[in-house]
DNA sequence: TGTATTAGTGTACGACGTACACGATACGAG
DNA sequence: CTCGTATCGTGTACGTCGTACACTAATACA
């Protein structure tokens, strides 16, 4: 029936990635994934020499995005780029080497930045579900972002930023630097894991569709199930009587993020027992 | 910087397209989806007239597959699956009449099947770390899957197979029918969205780089935060010494798990203590 | 025995990414 | 001031991709 192919080792040896590797990380980078790293993060400064440039990068980048936003991914071609900016298509290669590289700094700038703290600095627990929360919308808001294996790109100043915004609640509450890594990878799992459907709804409507077309296009699929004796548990959850508790999609984001939180802050405030003296330790949260 | 565009207003009205949505889905549904959504689900009965096809379609997802994992997701094309399978390009389109059709054949197909319960059956908190585990093996298995948007894609046999593996532990603890749909998104949304760095590990090993390069690669964006001012915290805890402990990704990946299921059992002792009768629909949520 | 239907082929076309050579432009060294 | 040189944008061209369409050969039913 489906494949039995290759399955990859995943040998899955200890990958730590944490401070030393990280340190001496310059050593031997793959020329390519250097170079389009690079083009997220170097000066860009104006050249010297030649006639001056009309554009910006991020002129070309801010009109790829347009595109994405207003008809999907897929009409992002360097034709229709070039023609936004009102260049010839080879024009676009003078501010980025290859679609590829574009497409990079797309991704990085349709992130756009997390939200700043609130002014009176909630509680760890407050301020993650912010990020969540902002997170999930920023998502939504460029369902085509999800098109993209954004993870796998080079991460740019942007990606950083959001990162940066989610390690600074964690960072006081006296967890091992280890620990807070795990936080964050929790919550920035959880949080773009349990957006997907979201997206998907958001990219149906960005295509035109209805919200109440997309509903029935997946409760189609879905509903297959009813009947077929492979699925008998979840054609019961189909059919059982609604009850009257319907959450929105948000609401039933922000469900699972206060479950996932309840673990995280028991989790926490284990540590916080074992480690008595948390430097910083204070307000319990919940 | 970034786009200012469009920011689609995501209402995010109350979707249920739980229960009665569901069963009036068969309404209005795009004919395009419902195409390709029958194509992943309809009998392939044999035809009556012509000459006998040579291949089945799952041939041709079997050989796309392939492709897939040998040279990565961008060398499926219409021209290698037909060489593979030793036809001219146009013949795969008397099997599925688009590249998109099969692509969405070959998600489904690539997602094989879960794991079946254990033979004596384990309580839920195990059984549905078994699945977590598994799907997140599934997913490193085939990393390119990460590629498509998949949670678009129409839904087929086996990723509704998937789902049922997940509602099974969760069916039996007295939670009302929304509230295991709430568990189910939990659950998996951590699952899929934990598990990407994996992936991209993964994507990076079938491109042929070692684990030792991915790493590198990943460390030196992130070690972009040293000494930048806009990241200190992040720069903080890459910069902190390396206290012993130190996980494997599996490792990693599963003490997230663990944190959200100890969220998720707290609410579902919750549930129970408010509704000692296990049968019937209760409600508090949050 | 036709006759309608289907499997695979061959050709062709438009869209796409991008290599390459060219002329126009503007700065800096003589 | 002038000339060399590095750079910007253009024009053209090529290879690859998805797929429409017309054709042939094979098959089963009327």
């Amino acid at each position: 029936m489906q494949g039995r192919r290759s399955a990859k080792p995943d040998t899955d040896a200890a990958v730590k990635l944490t401070h030393d590797d990280v340190m001496k990380a310059s050593v031997r980078v793959d020329a390519d994934l250097r170079r389009r790293s690079q083009l997220l993060w170097e000066d860009r400064t104006r050249a010297t020499r030649g006639p001056k440039a009309t554009l910006t990068p991020d002129d070309v980048v801010q009109a790829a995005m347009e595109i994405a936003d207003d008809d999907g991914l897929s009409a992002v071609t360097m034709q229709a780029v070039s023609a936004r900016v009102g260049f010839t298509t080879m024009a676009v290669y003078r501010y980025f080497p290859s679609k590829e590289a574009l497409l990079d700094a797309i991704v990085d700038a349709a992130q756009g930045s997390p939200p700043s703290p609130k002014v009176p600095r909630g509680d760890w627990r407050s301020e993650v579900s912010r990020w969540a929360h902002a997170k999930r919308d920023m998502l939504c808001a460029r369902p085509w972002l999800a098109e993209l294996p954004f993870v796998a790109a080079p991460h740019g100043p942007n990606w950083l930023s959001w990162l940066e915004a989610l390690t600074d609640p964690f960072s006081s509450l006296g967890l091992a630097p280890s620990d807070i890594g795990q936080m964050i990878s929790v919550v920035d799992g959880y949080t773009r894991g349990a957006s997907d459907t979201s997206i998907s709804l958001a990219r149906a409507r960005a295509r035109g569709m209805s919200q109440r077309e997309w509903a029935a296009a997946v409760g189609a699929d879905l509903g297959r199930a009813i009947g077929d004796l492979r699925f008998p548990k979840f054609a019961a959850l189909l059919t059982a009587p609604s009850d009257g508790e319907s959450r929105t999609m948000k609401e039933s984001f922000d469900f699972g993020l206060q479950l996932v939180l309840d673990g995280v802050a028991s989790y926490v405030e284990a540590q916080k027992r074992t480690t008595p003296l948390a430097r910083d330790g204070s307000r319990k949260a919940r």
